[in-house]
RNA sequence: GGAGGGAUUCCCGAGUGGCCAAAGGGGGCAGGCUGUAAACCUGCUGCGGUAUCGCUUCGGAGGUUCGAAUCCUCCUCCCUCCA
């Protein structure tokens, strides 16, 4: 049992409260009636990545311990399209763009879930036959005062900045879901807290146990830096472009994640791994006392996660590529491939083709590149620009490390 | 309802008639060093097949002017203060 508690609360961030945790627990083992843990999700933005995978693995957690996922997904609040960023004028989705997005969601989601023990369930379940009436009555179980308790609430309000009253609404509807679930746990991410909070509040006014209440930490971006020992940056997410998709291809996850600053390592280890934190630390200190190379340790993240996402096959021909590709620095066998017609009589120009091969956005990066000895031909530094490619021509071409393409010239037609 | 402030390139932010494709910083890319880590040094960073040239860009539409990111008019959006 506090084995159990250990392991549940590690990487956690709040929790409330234990006690409830080891009761429900407890009842949980001599019922043997399996837990409801909750997570809700907005089905807008389908691709999931690892900042989504840190409370996927928490709930995989328990599912391994027997307990059952319930996994919500907000449609009703989706078609009602939530105004809070609403600089992109957030389009309300339709059904069947809702009903699609849950669908490559949940997809994804059993990368790290076990199906067997997860419900999937729809908000507007519920949500769709509370009326007006219903809302106000669901209103009146919270205070303002109680809402500007929510740090980002009290914030915008002392510094005079706007709240919107739906606004107060999304916590009401988040929680209320709970109710409506019978939810025993709920996890989400540590911005989530307050939501989750209400979710215990409402239960208890409809005469139901306060749900377990887990929050985990944001996972930073891949771009994150170290600075006075802290790590610095801002949460993985898609549109900051800083983030490990969970369906990218095995190669791209390896050196993703081979990019990360060596402290940020270790928060995805133990935030990602599922390893203890027990061994988590050893390795650490392996790395600190010199006797394991942080590159190895990194290596292992790398590989690790792969598996988990694709294969061990696919770990093991990602790690071999990062290997051939930037250890060794030789050319990977398996080549974006372009066929180039030739422009003029004589060939290609070299500007031409990196464009082609999107080697370059532009002709101007494409000659940036060239003149700063970023192109080689067949592992050839070439820095003349105008450098022409015969018909027939078939050659590697890299620009930096990263970049390469196999490129066939073929004649005018 | 009233008064005022603002919108500049990927981001922040200078620029109030020509010297502006637009300072500076961030980010990004490339080179050196290396472990595709960090730190550091250097170069580049609107587009056009090589460009003392052309084109597009300073919220949108018009206008003034030899010449507009800069001045005028209208419009859109954002913010602050008062009610």
């Amino acid at each position: 049992m506090d084995r159990q508690v250990a392991a549940l609360c590690g990487g956690v961030i709040d929790l409330h409260t234990e006690a409830d945790l080891r009761s429900k627990l407890a009842r949980s083992l001599q019922e043997n009636r399996p837990l409801r843990i909750k997570l809700g999700a907005d089905p807008t933005a389908p691709d999931i990545h690892l900042g989504h995978a840190v409370v996927l693995t928490k709930l995989r957690q328990f599912q391994e311990l027997g307990h059952r996922v319930i996994f919500l997904i907000g449609d009703f609040t989706a078609r009602i399209g939530d105004p809070s960023g609403k600089k992109e004028m957030r389009p309300m989705l339709d059904e069947a763009a809702i009903a699609e997005n849950a669908n490559t969601y949940t997809k994804q989601v059993f990368k790290i879930l076990n199906p067997d023990q997860t419900e999937i369930r729809f908000n507007s379940e519920w949500m769709g036959k509370l009326n007006a009436a219903g809302v106000v009555s669901l209103a009146a179980n919270m205070t303002v005062a109680r809402m500007l308790e929510r740090d980002d609430f009290e914030k915008r309000y002392t510094e005079g900045r706007p709240i919107g009253i739906h606004e107060f609404l999304y916590p009401l509807v988040q929680g209320y879901d709970s109710v409506a679930l019978e939810a025993d746990v709920e996890i989400g991410g540590s911005d989530q807290l307050f939501n989750l909070l209400v979710g215990r509040e409402l239960q208890k006014s409809h005469g139901q146990e306060p749900q377990v209440v887990m929050t985990v930490p944001l996972l930073e971006g891949i771009d994150a830096r170290f600075e006075n020992g802290k790590i610095v940056g801002a949460k993985m997410s898609k549109s900051l472009g800083n983030y490990v998709g969970i369906e990218e291809a095995p190669e791209a996850q390896f050196g993703k994640l081979m990019s990360i600053s060596d402290p940020l390592m270790w928060r995805y280890y133990r935030l990602l791994s599922g390893k203890s934190s027990t061994e988590i630390d050893a390795m650490q200190k392996g790395v600190e006392e010199e006797t394991i190379h942080p590159m190895a340790a990194k290596k292992g993240l790398a590989h690790l996660l792969v598996q988990r996402f694709h294969s061990p096959e696919a770990a093991d021909r990602a790690q071999q590529d990062f290997e051939t590709r930037f250890s060794k620095r030789e050319i990977p066998t398996d080549l974006p491939e372009f066929e180039i017609e030739a422009t003029v009589d004589d060939g290609a120009g070299l500007i031409h083709i990196l464009r082609e091969a999107k080697l370059a956005s532009s002709g101007k990066e494409a000659r940036r590149s060239c003149q700063q000895g970023a192109v080689r031909i067949e592992g050839e530094k070439i820095t003349d620009p105008n450098y022409v490619l015969t018909p027939g021509s078939q050659v590697v071409v890299q620009v930096g490390r990263r970049k390469m393409a196999r490129i066939t010239v073929i004649a005018k037609s």
